[in-house]
DNA sequence: CGCAGTCTTGAGACAGATCAACTCACGTGG
DNA sequence: CCACGTGAGTTGATCTGTCTCAAGACTGCG
């Protein structure tokens, strides 16, 4: 029996039933998925363990987490797919005929709860809750949009539109703010942020004492952060049209 | 009727049914799926008319075509996600709440024959069928996947490697050649490679010009290009790790 | 309290962008 | 069929932004 028939566990799955598309095929095909998926408590660092035979869904019950390529041997540069927090499913697709970049694996940033499921199985399942299945896939092409906007912006950004985007991006994930001011704290690593971003740990550093001597950040100890306008961070970025009235922008 | 009943509009059709998962529902959900497909063909340098309203799933019966974003009226810099290529489906999302990067847009890079889908009907008919469902599925999970590599590349590449990468791709998609030495045409511009890989111009110029001073690339006219080792544009590319014994990297 | 690792800050090197000519391919019209 | 013009592509010089290498400062842990 995978699942942990603990309080825990019910926990985590109980979190994992609200992404199901509600109502639709009553909580029974949210039972038979909740019963082929499996508990787990990850500590800060810790990796899920990489499976090299099956794709799995992750679903995070609690915690934060990054999706990280494991570089080949010799290269020397780490890489950061994403990061994902609490509420999150996403694919784990098996380390398949190692490519380009190694292996594939989630790394715990903070503790973490997750609900894995073998995604064939799930797959299987919810084929038979055509809603489910197409909730599942309306998630993907919306992840895939986000991940080809992204990418459109990786392309040519300044370092500091990646820094602002990338904050804009941690408020709205982390403290649900899309505007105005907020402060949260950021679990991942300088590190990690430039893996992500594609900047050196240098980079990083430098570019946020920019925005903090431009009064838009103010830093407190390693990873606490407060935005005093997201606003303005995100014209930075390139994300709005600076067309808000406001802050002329004198750049 | 939005179908147009002509020879011409039945080959684009039967092109499409290729896609599908074979056997499955029969012809049956096919046929459905055909009775609502809009059979179009775009001129070179044609765009698919956006639609404000809704999403659409467009199958590319034949041509080449690039997917790009108009760019917001006073930024310069143009962008394009993806080319996209005979036999390829792809998901146009509707213009929605004009975000970062203005609009989506199908451009035609040589003529093409399309075949247009509402998305919203498509799914509704394609959950009639869960397999056909879980195909589409299965085909957005990989077009992720590989969108996320494509990003995590994108952060730090040079400008070598990535027109390396990119030569390398078409070389698969344009000739179905993975290694060896192979020709073709590339349908689209300079500035259409550039744009799709974070590149000026000049740089993409550049760069051929060093590959043709390496011997690893042949260029004739505007578009016809040769590749004389696919291999060893894929190491430079850093695809394939440099362990295939041979060439041993000086650099 | 002291150590280790993370983060910050600085100086120099290099890749790619930008600006500016120039050349050439391709389509057009004579 | 060939001359021509336009726009695409190439090449060169310079300049900016980011990486690299190297100290130094701070946080958070034992």
């Amino acid at each position: 029996m995978a699942t942990i028939s603990t309080s825990y566990g019910q926990q985590c799955l109980e979190a994992f039933r609200d992404v199901l598309p509600p109502g639709t095929g009553g909580g029974l095909t949210a039972d038979r998925l909740c019963a082929i998926g499996f508990c787990l408590h990850l500590a800060k660092g810790e990796e899920l363990a990489p499976d090299g035979h099956e794709d799995r869904l992750v679903y995070i019950a609690a915690g934060s987490a990054k999706l990280a390529a494991q570089p080949l041997a010799d290269t020397p540069s780490r890489q950061v797919l994403a990061f994902h927090f609490a509420g999150d499913m996403i694919s784990v697709l098996r380390q398949s005929a190692r490519e380009a970049w190694g292996d594939f694996r989630l790394v715990a940033l903070t503790d973490c709860d997750l609900v894995v499921f073998p995604a064939e199985r799930f797959l299987d399942i919810a084929q038979s809750d055509p809603a489910v299945l197409r909730s599942v896939l309306a998630r993907s092409l919306q992840a895939l949009h986000r991940s080809r906007s992204r990418m459109m912006q990786m392309g040519h950004k300044t370092a500091q539109q990646r820094i602002a985007d990338f904050l804009v991006s941690m408020a709205e994930r982390l403290a649900g703010c899309t505007s105005g001011a907020c402060a949260f704290a950021l679990p991942m690593s300088r590190r990690d942020i430039g893996d992500s971003l594609g900047l050196t740990i240098e980079t990083v550093s430098r570019q946020l004492t920019e925005l903090r001597e431009a009064g838009l950040v103010e830093t407190e100890g390693r990873s606490k952060v407060c935005l005093s306008d997201v606003d303005a961070l995100a014209r930075l970025a390139g994300l709005k049209n600076s067309q808000s009235g406001a802050t002329p922008k004198t750049s």
